[in-house]
DNA sequence: CGATGTTTTGAGAGGATTCAACCACAGTGG
DNA sequence: CCACTGTGGTTGAATCCTCTCAAAACATCG
Protein backbone atom coordinates (compact mmCIF):
# COMPACT_ATOMS: atom_id res chain seq x y z
CA UNK A 1 0.00 0.00 0.00
CA UNK A 2 1.82 2.92 -0.89
CA UNK A 3 0.38 7.02 -0.49
CA UNK A 4 0.69 9.16 -3.18
CA UNK A 5 0.51 13.12 -3.40
CA UNK A 6 -2.06 14.77 -4.42
CA UNK A 7 -1.46 16.42 -8.30
CA UNK A 8 -3.13 17.41 -11.28
CA UNK A 9 -3.43 13.86 -12.15
CA UNK A 10 -5.21 12.97 -9.48
CA UNK A 11 -8.03 15.41 -9.15
CA UNK A 12 -9.07 13.08 -12.30
CA UNK A 13 -9.44 10.07 -10.06
CA UNK A 14 -12.11 11.40 -8.75
CA UNK A 15 -13.08 14.03 -11.28
CA UNK A 16 -13.74 10.97 -13.54
CA UNK A 17 -16.27 9.21 -11.52
CA UNK A 18 -20.01 9.61 -12.72
CA UNK A 19 -21.18 9.78 -9.59
CA UNK A 20 -19.41 13.37 -8.90
CA UNK A 21 -20.85 14.56 -11.84
CA UNK A 22 -22.91 16.86 -10.12
CA UNK A 23 -20.81 18.36 -7.32
CA UNK A 24 -20.25 22.13 -7.49
CA UNK A 25 -15.92 23.38 -7.23
CA UNK A 26 -16.68 23.50 -3.48
CA UNK A 27 -18.09 20.43 -2.88
CA UNK A 28 -15.49 18.63 -5.32
CA UNK A 29 -12.78 20.75 -3.82
CA UNK A 30 -13.82 19.12 -0.01
CA UNK A 31 -13.52 15.61 -1.70
CA UNK A 32 -10.69 15.93 -3.03
CA UNK A 33 -9.14 17.25 -0.25
CA UNK A 34 -9.68 14.72 1.70
CA UNK A 35 -9.53 11.71 0.12
CA UNK A 36 -6.73 9.33 0.46
CA UNK A 37 -5.29 7.84 -2.87
CA UNK A 38 -3.82 4.51 -2.81
CA UNK A 39 -2.08 2.06 -4.79
CA UNK A 40 -2.15 -1.77 -4.20
CA UNK A 41 -0.59 -4.74 -5.52
CA UNK A 42 -2.46 -8.06 -5.93
CA UNK A 43 -4.15 -9.79 -3.00
CA UNK A 44 -3.91 -6.47 -0.62
CA UNK A 45 -7.36 -6.28 1.54
CA UNK A 46 -9.23 -2.84 1.60
CA UNK A 47 -11.54 -4.12 4.33
CA UNK A 48 -12.40 -7.43 5.92
CA UNK A 49 -16.02 -8.88 6.55
CA UNK A 50 -17.02 -8.07 9.86
CA UNK A 51 -14.84 -4.61 10.59
CA UNK A 52 -15.65 -1.46 10.70
CA UNK A 53 -14.96 0.94 8.21
CA UNK A 54 -15.63 4.74 8.25
CA UNK A 55 -15.32 5.37 4.12
CA UNK A 56 -15.72 3.94 0.61
CA UNK A 57 -13.72 3.63 -2.01
CA UNK A 58 -13.71 5.12 -6.09
CA UNK A 59 -11.44 2.49 -8.26
CA UNK A 60 -9.57 4.32 -10.36
CA UNK A 61 -7.44 1.57 -12.03
CA UNK A 62 -7.42 -2.52 -11.92
CA UNK A 63 -10.03 -4.72 -10.55
CA UNK A 64 -11.05 -5.95 -6.71
CA UNK A 65 -12.99 -8.65 -5.93
CA UNK A 66 -15.72 -8.23 -3.52
CA UNK A 67 -16.84 -11.42 -1.53
CA UNK A 68 -18.54 -12.97 1.33
CA UNK A 69 -16.77 -15.94 3.15
CA UNK A 70 -19.41 -18.66 4.02
CA UNK A 71 -19.55 -20.72 6.69
CA UNK A 72 -17.10 -23.68 6.34
CA UNK A 73 -14.26 -20.67 4.69
CA UNK A 74 -15.64 -21.46 1.14
CA UNK A 75 -15.72 -17.47 -0.18
CA UNK A 76 -18.51 -16.38 -2.61
CA UNK A 77 -18.03 -13.67 -5.04
CA UNK A 78 -20.87 -11.26 -4.64
CA UNK A 79 -18.81 -9.34 -7.73
CA UNK A 80 -16.44 -7.03 -9.23
CA UNK A 81 -15.31 -4.13 -8.75
CA UNK A 82 -13.35 -1.74 -11.49
CA UNK A 83 -12.51 1.54 -12.98
CA UNK A 84 -15.12 3.98 -11.93
CA UNK A 85 -17.45 1.82 -9.44
CA UNK A 86 -17.48 2.70 -6.06
CA UNK A 87 -16.94 -0.29 -2.87
CA UNK A 88 -17.56 0.01 0.55
CA UNK A 89 -20.61 2.41 0.49
CA UNK A 90 -23.19 0.28 1.57
CA UNK A 91 -22.00 -0.42 4.91
CA UNK A 92 -21.51 3.36 6.04
CA UNK A 93 -24.93 4.42 4.59
CA UNK A 94 -26.31 1.18 6.37
CA UNK A 95 -24.48 2.25 9.77
CA UNK A 96 -23.44 -2.21 9.92
CA UNK A 97 -20.09 -3.73 9.66
CA UNK A 98 -18.61 -4.41 6.61
CA UNK A 99 -20.38 -7.66 5.46
CA UNK A 100 -18.21 -8.18 2.26
CA UNK A 101 -14.33 -8.43 2.00
CA UNK A 102 -12.66 -6.51 -0.53
CA UNK A 103 -9.10 -7.50 -2.37
CA UNK A 104 -7.16 -6.81 -4.39
CA UNK A 105 -6.86 -9.13 -8.00
CA UNK A 106 -5.39 -6.59 -10.27
CA UNK A 107 -2.79 -3.84 -9.06
CA UNK A 108 -5.00 -1.00 -8.27
CA UNK A 109 -5.84 2.76 -7.18
CA UNK A 110 -7.86 3.58 -5.20
CA UNK A 111 -9.13 6.68 -3.52
CA UNK A 112 -10.64 6.73 -0.27
CA UNK A 113 -12.92 9.24 1.08
CA UNK A 114 -14.37 9.34 4.48
CA UNK A 115 -17.87 8.52 5.11
CA UNK A 116 -18.66 11.88 6.96
CA UNK A 117 -18.10 13.68 3.36
CA UNK A 118 -20.54 10.95 2.00
CA UNK A 119 -23.34 11.51 4.30
CA UNK A 120 -23.04 15.12 3.97
CA UNK A 121 -22.83 14.84 0.01
CA UNK A 122 -26.00 12.72 0.59
CA UNK A 123 -27.90 15.31 2.88
CA UNK A 124 -26.63 18.53 0.90
CA UNK A 125 -26.68 17.68 -2.93
CA UNK A 126 -29.82 16.11 -3.87
CA UNK A 127 -28.42 15.20 -7.46
CA UNK A 128 -25.98 12.92 -5.73
CA UNK A 129 -28.05 11.35 -3.76
CA UNK A 130 -29.98 10.51 -7.03
CA UNK A 131 -26.64 9.89 -8.53
CA UNK A 132 -25.81 7.10 -5.71
CA UNK A 133 -29.65 5.99 -5.17
CA UNK A 134 -29.33 4.68 -8.62
CA UNK A 135 -25.95 2.74 -8.07
CA UNK A 136 -27.78 1.13 -5.33
CA UNK A 137 -30.79 0.17 -6.70
CA UNK A 138 -29.15 -1.03 -10.00
CA UNK A 139 -26.40 -3.30 -7.74
CA UNK A 140 -29.87 -4.48 -5.39
CA UNK A 141 -31.72 -5.34 -9.12
CA UNK A 142 -28.62 -7.12 -9.84
CA UNK A 143 -28.04 -9.18 -7.15
CA UNK A 144 -31.94 -10.34 -6.96
CA UNK A 145 -31.51 -11.60 -10.54
CA UNK A 146 -28.49 -13.41 -9.05
CA UNK A 147 -30.46 -14.98 -6.35
CA UNK A 148 -33.07 -15.91 -9.15
CA UNK A 149 -30.31 -17.40 -11.06
CA UNK A 150 -28.30 -19.46 -8.82
CA UNK A 151 -31.44 -20.92 -7.28
CA UNK A 152 -32.69 -22.28 -10.75
CA UNK A 153 -29.89 -22.53 -12.95
CA UNK A 154 -27.56 -25.37 -13.34
CA UNK A 155 -23.97 -25.07 -12.64
CA UNK A 156 -23.73 -25.31 -16.44
CA UNK A 157 -25.48 -22.71 -16.95
CA UNK A 158 -24.40 -20.41 -14.66
CA UNK A 159 -20.80 -20.44 -15.61
CA UNK A 160 -21.47 -19.93 -19.34
CA UNK A 161 -23.96 -16.97 -17.94
CA UNK A 162 -20.96 -15.54 -15.76
CA UNK A 163 -18.43 -15.77 -18.49
CA UNK A 164 -20.37 -13.86 -21.15
CA UNK A 165 -21.23 -11.63 -17.95
CA UNK A 166 -17.21 -11.19 -17.75
CA UNK A 167 -16.89 -10.65 -21.29
CA UNK A 168 -19.39 -7.70 -21.02
CA UNK A 169 -18.16 -6.30 -18.24
CA UNK A 170 -14.11 -6.27 -18.62
CA UNK A 171 -14.04 -7.06 -22.54
CA UNK A 172 -11.33 -8.69 -24.71
CA UNK A 173 -8.52 -7.88 -26.64
CA UNK A 174 -7.88 -7.76 -30.05
CA UNK A 175 -7.29 -12.03 -29.84
CA UNK A 176 -10.50 -12.68 -28.47
CA UNK A 177 -8.93 -13.28 -24.69
CA UNK A 178 -10.85 -12.31 -21.89
CA UNK A 179 -9.20 -9.46 -19.63
CA UNK A 180 -10.20 -10.51 -16.60
CA UNK A 181 -7.91 -13.82 -15.22
CA UNK A 182 -9.56 -15.59 -12.55
CA UNK A 183 -7.91 -18.69 -11.02
CA UNK A 184 -10.52 -22.14 -11.86
CA UNK A 185 -11.11 -21.26 -7.83
CA UNK A 186 -12.02 -17.72 -8.34
CA UNK A 187 -14.45 -18.68 -10.42
CA UNK A 188 -16.07 -21.64 -8.70
CA UNK A 189 -16.19 -19.21 -6.24
CA UNK A 190 -18.59 -16.56 -8.66
CA UNK A 191 -20.88 -19.80 -9.50
CA UNK A 192 -20.96 -21.23 -6.36
CA UNK A 193 -19.83 -24.52 -7.08
CA UNK A 194 -16.66 -26.83 -6.55
CA UNK A 195 -13.50 -26.29 -8.27
CA UNK A 196 -13.58 -29.38 -10.07
CA UNK A 197 -16.93 -28.57 -11.58
CA UNK A 198 -15.44 -25.42 -13.19
CA UNK A 199 -12.94 -26.90 -14.39
CA UNK A 200 -14.97 -30.30 -15.91
CA UNK A 201 -17.16 -28.06 -17.80
CA UNK A 202 -14.84 -25.62 -19.01
CA UNK A 203 -12.81 -28.54 -20.69
CA UNK A 204 -17.02 -28.94 -22.69
CA UNK A 205 -16.92 -25.84 -23.38
CA UNK A 206 -13.19 -25.92 -24.82
CA UNK A 207 -14.67 -29.31 -26.32
CA UNK A 208 -17.88 -27.87 -27.60
CA UNK A 209 -15.14 -25.12 -29.53
CA UNK A 210 -17.02 -22.31 -27.29
CA UNK A 211 -13.67 -21.02 -25.49
CA UNK A 212 -9.66 -22.38 -25.96
CA UNK A 213 -7.99 -22.66 -22.65
CA UNK A 214 -4.61 -21.34 -22.22
CA UNK A 215 -3.64 -21.24 -18.42
CA UNK A 216 -5.68 -18.57 -16.85
CA UNK A 217 -6.39 -17.08 -20.40
CA UNK A 218 -10.04 -17.93 -21.61
CA UNK A 219 -10.05 -17.18 -25.70
CA UNK A 220 -13.83 -16.53 -26.53
CA UNK A 221 -14.44 -18.28 -29.75
CA UNK A 222 -18.26 -18.44 -29.64
CA UNK A 223 -19.91 -15.75 -27.28
CA UNK A 224 -23.39 -16.41 -29.05
CA UNK A 225 -23.52 -20.16 -28.23
CA UNK A 226 -21.86 -19.71 -24.40
CA UNK A 227 -24.94 -17.27 -24.22
CA UNK A 228 -26.96 -19.90 -25.77
CA UNK A 229 -25.77 -22.68 -22.67
CA UNK A 230 -26.10 -19.68 -20.14
CA UNK A 231 -29.99 -18.78 -20.98
CA UNK A 232 -28.78 -14.99 -21.58
CA UNK A 233 -30.69 -12.89 -23.51
CA UNK A 234 -30.08 -9.68 -23.97
CA UNK B 1 -58.81 -3.78 -5.86
CA UNK B 2 -60.97 -0.66 -3.62
CA UNK B 3 -59.99 3.03 -3.58
CA UNK B 4 -60.65 4.72 0.07
CA UNK B 5 -61.61 8.36 0.78
CA UNK B 6 -58.81 10.55 2.62
CA UNK B 7 -59.25 10.26 6.37
CA UNK B 8 -57.19 10.90 9.82
CA UNK B 9 -57.27 7.30 10.25
CA UNK B 10 -55.63 7.02 7.18
CA UNK B 11 -52.96 9.88 7.69
CA UNK B 12 -51.47 7.36 9.93
CA UNK B 13 -51.05 4.98 6.91
CA UNK B 14 -47.97 7.19 5.70
CA UNK B 15 -47.59 9.20 9.16
CA UNK B 16 -46.20 5.58 10.54
CA UNK B 17 -43.70 4.99 7.98
CA UNK B 18 -40.45 5.10 9.86
CA UNK B 19 -39.37 6.30 6.34
CA UNK B 20 -41.34 9.33 6.53
CA UNK B 21 -40.62 10.60 9.70
CA UNK B 22 -38.09 12.96 8.73
CA UNK B 23 -40.91 15.19 6.54
CA UNK B 24 -42.16 18.17 7.09
CA UNK B 25 -45.29 19.54 7.48
CA UNK B 26 -45.51 20.69 3.87
CA UNK B 27 -43.93 17.68 2.56
CA UNK B 28 -46.42 15.50 4.52
CA UNK B 29 -48.99 17.18 3.26
CA UNK B 30 -47.84 16.83 -0.46
CA UNK B 31 -47.27 13.22 0.37
CA UNK B 32 -50.26 12.87 1.55
CA UNK B 33 -52.46 14.27 -0.95
CA UNK B 34 -51.20 12.86 -3.69
CA UNK B 35 -51.09 9.21 -2.21
CA UNK B 36 -53.69 6.75 -3.25
CA UNK B 37 -54.78 4.63 -0.76
CA UNK B 38 -55.99 1.14 -1.72
CA UNK B 39 -57.11 -2.63 -0.64
CA UNK B 40 -55.83 -5.83 -2.04
CA UNK B 41 -57.30 -9.27 -1.83
CA UNK B 42 -55.18 -12.08 -1.63
CA UNK B 43 -53.98 -12.95 -5.32
CA UNK B 44 -53.72 -9.54 -6.33
CA UNK B 45 -50.94 -8.22 -8.09
CA UNK B 46 -49.41 -4.94 -7.54
CA UNK B 47 -47.46 -4.79 -10.42
CA UNK B 48 -45.80 -7.56 -13.14
CA UNK B 49 -42.05 -7.72 -13.65
CA UNK B 50 -41.07 -6.08 -17.02
CA UNK B 51 -43.53 -3.19 -16.25
CA UNK B 52 -43.01 0.18 -15.76
CA UNK B 53 -44.15 1.55 -12.90
CA UNK B 54 -44.68 5.02 -11.98
CA UNK B 55 -44.77 5.34 -8.53
CA UNK B 56 -44.06 3.44 -5.01
CA UNK B 57 -46.17 0.90 -2.29
CA UNK B 58 -46.04 1.61 1.11
CA UNK B 59 -47.54 -1.22 3.14
CA UNK B 60 -50.17 -0.51 5.90
CA UNK B 61 -51.41 -4.13 6.00
CA UNK B 62 -50.66 -7.60 5.15
CA UNK B 63 -48.18 -9.29 3.71
CA UNK B 64 -47.13 -9.11 -0.10
CA UNK B 65 -44.44 -11.47 -1.86
CA UNK B 66 -42.04 -9.97 -4.14
CA UNK B 67 -41.05 -12.22 -6.90
CA UNK B 68 -38.98 -12.82 -10.39
CA UNK B 69 -40.11 -14.94 -12.83
CA UNK B 70 -37.52 -17.77 -13.83
CA UNK B 71 -36.97 -19.01 -17.30
CA UNK B 72 -39.10 -21.88 -17.22
CA UNK B 73 -42.07 -19.93 -15.18
CA UNK B 74 -40.79 -20.66 -11.79
CA UNK B 75 -40.84 -18.33 -9.81
CA UNK B 76 -38.34 -17.25 -6.87
CA UNK B 77 -39.42 -15.40 -4.34
CA UNK B 78 -36.76 -12.36 -3.29
CA UNK B 79 -38.59 -10.79 0.06
CA UNK B 80 -42.07 -10.45 1.86
CA UNK B 81 -43.33 -6.86 2.48
CA UNK B 82 -45.37 -6.57 5.27
CA UNK B 83 -46.07 -3.07 7.50
CA UNK B 84 -44.29 -0.24 7.00
CA UNK B 85 -41.88 -1.90 4.12
CA UNK B 86 -42.07 -0.10 1.15
CA UNK B 87 -41.76 -1.95 -2.30
CA UNK B 88 -41.55 -0.86 -5.87
CA UNK B 89 -38.98 2.33 -5.30
CA UNK B 90 -35.85 0.26 -6.53
CA UNK B 91 -36.93 0.36 -10.54
CA UNK B 92 -38.50 3.70 -10.10
CA UNK B 93 -35.01 5.43 -8.69
CA UNK B 94 -32.40 2.58 -11.30
CA UNK B 95 -35.06 3.98 -13.78
CA UNK B 96 -35.40 0.70 -15.30
CA UNK B 97 -38.85 -1.58 -15.09
CA UNK B 98 -40.05 -3.54 -12.44
CA UNK B 99 -37.57 -6.73 -11.89
CA UNK B 100 -40.10 -8.45 -10.09
CA UNK B 101 -43.54 -9.23 -9.69
CA UNK B 102 -45.36 -7.89 -6.20
CA UNK B 103 -48.30 -9.86 -5.27
CA UNK B 104 -50.35 -10.03 -2.47
CA UNK B 105 -50.65 -12.72 -0.36
CA UNK B 106 -52.42 -11.87 2.57
CA UNK B 107 -55.14 -9.50 2.34
CA UNK B 108 -53.21 -5.73 2.33
CA UNK B 109 -53.82 -2.26 2.21
CA UNK B 110 -51.20 0.13 0.64
CA UNK B 111 -50.39 3.44 -0.40
CA UNK B 112 -49.28 4.32 -3.83
CA UNK B 113 -47.03 7.82 -3.76
CA UNK B 114 -45.97 8.83 -7.49
CA UNK B 115 -42.35 8.65 -8.14
CA UNK B 116 -42.05 12.21 -8.99
CA UNK B 117 -42.61 12.66 -5.49
CA UNK B 118 -39.87 10.26 -4.27
CA UNK B 119 -37.98 11.88 -6.48
CA UNK B 120 -38.73 15.79 -5.31
CA UNK B 121 -38.00 14.46 -1.74
CA UNK B 122 -34.74 13.04 -2.31
CA UNK B 123 -33.95 15.71 -3.88
CA UNK B 124 -35.19 18.04 -1.16
CA UNK B 125 -34.46 16.58 1.87
CA UNK B 126 -31.60 14.87 3.02
CA UNK B 127 -32.68 12.68 6.09
CA UNK B 128 -35.06 11.26 3.87
CA UNK B 129 -32.34 10.45 1.21
CA UNK B 130 -30.44 9.08 4.09
CA UNK B 131 -33.47 6.71 5.49
CA UNK B 132 -34.39 5.81 2.29
CA UNK B 133 -30.23 5.05 1.45
CA UNK B 134 -30.26 3.09 4.44
CA UNK B 135 -33.41 1.02 3.79
CA UNK B 136 -31.71 -0.21 0.33
CA UNK B 137 -28.21 -0.60 1.37
CA UNK B 138 -29.70 -2.84 4.19
CA UNK B 139 -31.75 -4.71 1.07
CA UNK B 140 -28.53 -5.09 -0.57
CA UNK B 141 -27.03 -6.57 2.55
CA UNK B 142 -29.94 -9.47 2.82
CA UNK B 143 -29.36 -10.07 -0.50
CA UNK B 144 -25.84 -10.82 -0.84
CA UNK B 145 -26.64 -12.81 2.43
CA UNK B 146 -28.97 -14.67 0.76
CA UNK B 147 -26.67 -15.00 -2.16
CA UNK B 148 -23.88 -16.75 -0.06
CA UNK B 149 -26.27 -19.36 1.51
CA UNK B 150 -28.35 -20.24 -1.97
CA UNK B 151 -24.53 -20.86 -3.33
CA UNK B 152 -23.16 -22.53 -0.31
CA UNK B 153 -25.81 -24.04 1.89
CA UNK B 154 -27.95 -27.38 1.53
CA UNK B 155 -31.79 -27.32 0.49
CA UNK B 156 -32.19 -28.37 3.97
CA UNK B 157 -29.99 -25.77 5.67
CA UNK B 158 -31.88 -23.50 3.66
CA UNK B 159 -35.38 -24.40 4.81
CA UNK B 160 -34.64 -24.28 8.60
CA UNK B 161 -32.98 -20.74 7.73
CA UNK B 162 -35.98 -19.30 6.10
CA UNK B 163 -38.37 -20.72 8.28
CA UNK B 164 -36.11 -19.06 11.46
CA UNK B 165 -36.56 -15.88 9.35
CA UNK B 166 -40.09 -16.05 8.75
CA UNK B 167 -40.52 -16.45 12.75
CA UNK B 168 -38.31 -13.63 13.46
CA UNK B 169 -40.34 -11.37 10.35
CA UNK B 170 -43.44 -12.44 11.04
CA UNK B 171 -43.81 -14.07 14.69
CA UNK B 172 -45.63 -16.75 16.16
CA UNK B 173 -48.78 -16.48 18.08
CA UNK B 174 -49.79 -17.56 21.74
CA UNK B 175 -49.71 -21.18 20.15
CA UNK B 176 -46.57 -21.36 18.51
CA UNK B 177 -48.42 -20.95 15.41
CA UNK B 178 -46.02 -18.78 12.55
CA UNK B 179 -47.79 -15.84 11.94
CA UNK B 180 -47.18 -16.20 8.07
CA UNK B 181 -48.80 -18.95 5.69
CA UNK B 182 -47.33 -20.00 3.03
CA UNK B 183 -48.22 -23.00 0.36
CA UNK B 184 -45.20 -25.82 -0.22
CA UNK B 185 -44.64 -24.46 -3.23
CA UNK B 186 -43.97 -21.15 -1.99
CA UNK B 187 -41.64 -22.40 0.76
CA UNK B 188 -40.04 -24.04 -2.20
CA UNK B 189 -39.87 -20.92 -4.38
CA UNK B 190 -38.46 -19.02 -1.51
CA UNK B 191 -35.43 -21.69 -0.81
CA UNK B 192 -34.92 -21.99 -4.40
CA UNK B 193 -35.90 -26.19 -4.92
CA UNK B 194 -38.87 -28.60 -5.60
CA UNK B 195 -41.76 -28.73 -3.93
CA UNK B 196 -41.43 -32.33 -3.52
CA UNK B 197 -38.06 -31.57 -1.35
CA UNK B 198 -39.72 -28.91 0.96
CA UNK B 199 -42.30 -31.86 1.78
CA UNK B 200 -40.31 -34.30 2.84
CA UNK B 201 -37.68 -31.88 4.46
CA UNK B 202 -40.52 -30.22 6.46
CA UNK B 203 -42.01 -34.46 7.13
CA UNK B 204 -38.08 -34.56 8.84
CA UNK B 205 -38.25 -31.96 10.69
CA UNK B 206 -41.67 -32.84 12.23
CA UNK B 207 -40.09 -36.12 12.72
CA UNK B 208 -37.43 -34.49 14.84
CA UNK B 209 -40.05 -32.62 16.74
CA UNK B 210 -38.65 -29.07 15.74
CA UNK B 211 -42.02 -28.63 14.24
CA UNK B 212 -45.17 -29.44 14.09
CA UNK B 213 -47.62 -29.37 10.85
CA UNK B 214 -51.73 -28.70 10.31
CA UNK B 215 -52.08 -28.22 6.88
CA UNK B 216 -50.63 -24.75 5.97
CA UNK B 217 -49.87 -23.86 9.88
CA UNK B 218 -46.50 -24.36 11.45
CA UNK B 219 -46.27 -24.92 14.90
CA UNK B 220 -42.50 -23.71 16.05
CA UNK B 221 -41.33 -26.52 18.81
CA UNK B 222 -37.46 -25.82 19.05
CA UNK B 223 -36.30 -22.60 17.29
CA UNK B 224 -33.14 -23.32 18.43
CA UNK B 225 -33.11 -26.74 16.90
CA UNK B 226 -34.02 -25.25 13.63
CA UNK B 227 -31.56 -22.70 13.94
CA UNK B 228 -28.84 -25.35 14.08
CA UNK B 229 -29.71 -27.24 11.60
CA UNK B 230 -30.11 -23.71 9.55
CA UNK B 231 -26.47 -22.82 10.31
CA UNK B 232 -28.06 -19.32 11.57
CA UNK B 233 -26.42 -17.66 14.08
CA UNK B 234 -27.11 -14.67 15.55
C1' DC C 1 -70.76 -34.59 -6.12
C1' DG C 2 -67.44 -33.79 -9.73
C1' DA C 3 -63.60 -30.49 -10.45
C1' DT C 4 -59.56 -28.28 -9.47
C1' DG C 5 -55.56 -27.45 -6.84
C1' DT C 6 -52.51 -28.89 -3.15
C1' DT C 7 -50.07 -32.29 -0.58
C1' DT C 8 -47.95 -36.63 -0.13
C1' DT C 9 -45.15 -40.72 -1.20
C1' DG C 10 -42.32 -43.74 -4.14
C1' DA C 11 -38.88 -44.86 -7.41
C1' DG C 12 -35.46 -43.76 -10.61
C1' DA C 13 -32.27 -40.68 -12.95
C1' DG C 14 -28.82 -37.45 -12.92
C1' DG C 15 -26.20 -33.65 -11.66
C1' DA C 16 -22.77 -32.19 -8.57
C1' DT C 17 -19.71 -33.00 -4.71
C1' DT C 18 -16.17 -35.27 -2.43
C1' DC C 19 -12.04 -37.75 -2.03
C1' DA C 20 -7.95 -39.14 -3.99
C1' DA C 21 -4.15 -39.30 -6.81
C1' DC C 22 -1.26 -37.00 -10.04
C1' DC C 23 0.91 -33.41 -12.84
C1' DA C 24 2.91 -28.83 -13.78
C1' DC C 25 5.23 -25.06 -12.18
C1' DA C 26 7.50 -21.55 -9.41
C1' DG C 27 9.99 -20.38 -5.50
C1' DT C 28 13.11 -21.78 -1.69
C1' DG C 29 17.05 -23.26 0.41
C1' DG C 30 20.71 -26.47 1.15
C1' DC D 1 22.13 -27.42 -9.26
C1' DC D 2 18.70 -30.17 -7.44
C1' DA D 3 15.65 -31.82 -3.95
C1' DC D 4 11.80 -29.82 -1.42
C1' DT D 5 7.53 -27.48 -0.91
C1' DG D 6 3.33 -25.23 -1.99
C1' DT D 7 -0.13 -23.78 -5.10
C1' DG D 8 -3.04 -24.45 -8.87
C1' DG D 9 -4.83 -27.50 -12.30
C1' DT D 10 -6.55 -32.02 -13.97
C1' DT D 11 -8.77 -36.46 -13.96
C1' DG D 12 -11.28 -40.59 -12.18
C1' DA D 13 -14.47 -43.00 -9.31
C1' DA D 14 -17.79 -43.37 -5.80
C1' DT D 15 -21.28 -41.19 -3.25
C1' DC D 16 -25.05 -38.52 -2.29
C1' DC D 17 -28.21 -35.01 -2.56
C1' DT D 18 -31.86 -33.27 -5.20
C1' DC D 19 -34.90 -33.32 -9.03
C1' DT D 20 -38.19 -35.30 -12.03
C1' DC D 21 -41.88 -38.12 -13.11
C1' DA D 22 -45.85 -40.56 -11.78
C1' DA D 23 -49.67 -41.78 -9.08
C1' DA D 24 -52.58 -41.43 -5.32
C1' DA D 25 -54.62 -39.15 -1.24
C1' DC D 26 -56.73 -35.08 0.34
C1' DA D 27 -58.95 -30.67 0.50
C1' DT D 28 -61.81 -27.03 -0.94
C1' DC D 29 -65.50 -25.12 -3.35
C1' DG D 30 -69.22 -24.02 -6.14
Amino acid sequence: MKYTNLSSKDDCLVRNHILFRHLSDAEFEKVNSEKVTEQHKRGSVLYHEGNRINGFYCISKGIIKVYKTGLDGKEQIIRFAKKGDIIGFRSILSNEQACTTAQVIDDSVTSYIPGEILFALVKSNGNFSIELMQITCRELGQANAYITDIAQKTVRERLAEILVQLINDFGIDDNRVLLITLTREELANIVGTATESVIRLLSEFKHDKLIELNGRKITVLNLPGLMKVGNVYN
